[in-house]
DNA sequence: ACAACATTTGAGCAATCATTCAAATGAAAT
DNA sequence: ATTTCATTTGAATGATTGCTCAAATGTTGT
């Protein structure tokens, strides 16, 4: 009934599809999907805030700038944890950094994460 | 300098924390915190939006109700693999489904998370 | 130069996760 | 009844992840 037409999935592997049910429909959403790039970029951002302790690094810097062991402390984990996280999230640029002295002091880099919490809150409180 | 106040961890165990370095700008940001709870509701919400198949799986929902395997093709993985990330999301309340004989036919239960992943698209174009 | 301190880093480990495979379920068609 | 088909399920596996520990960096104070 349908045709089989092949399709690169986000392995870059070819895959045939041949076992669709409504293919207009399929075509159709495909159509608007977003690139799978934006798609990954937005799975990466997701992923930052999907771990307890780095959302609460997160919520803790929309309140203001901290140090690391402060950031700890609030947070309930070592040092060392915290460090490893922040520089995950430098990486995905979610904060930044201003050295003073021995002190390293961070902040959120990026208005959009709040309102991205507070609509996720929208929908945890339902 | 500090006293020793003693806090409980997201593991409930408690937490000496000694080493603040500014105690009473963590004590104003504490106060400010959500509840472990709703953070943890939080980054679960997170956690579901954080795989690039689920969520190619709620950007074809958001689009137009689907079933299994026209789901599986969009996807570009096996129905089988979606079968397994549709339970999740619909234990996390992201989707819901609705019989049809054989064929379930999976839509977005909440309209929440397009709003989030605007935000985020938002965030990711800068 | 040395000690103290805030932070970073890398290796290692237990836990979690996304997918695959094979088998089971359940509904329609012959 | 039996076959076919859409979907679900459970076990197994390789990959990723968050943390700990020990050691390294780099800065300040003596």
């Amino acid at each position: 009934m349908n045709d089989c037409s092949n399709v690169v999935n986000k392995d870059n592997n070819i895959v045939c599809e041949v076992e669709l049910i409504d293919e207009k429909k399929v075509k159709a959403v495909r159509k608007k999907l977003p690139q799978d790039s934006l798609i990954n970029e937005l799975s990466e951002t997701f992923k930052s805030l999907s771990d307890f302790t780095r959302l609460k690094i997160l919520l803790s810097l929309a309140e203001d700038e901290l140090c690391v062991c402060d950031i700890a402390a609030l947070a309930g984990v070592s040092v060392s944890a915290i460090s490893h996280q922040l520089r995950l999230l430098k990486n995905n640029r979610l904060v930044s950094h201003r050295k003073e002295g021995k002190m390293v002091y961070y902040s959120l880099d990026d208005e959009h994460i709040n309102k991205i919490v507070n609509e996720a809150t929208k929908h945890c409180k339902e």
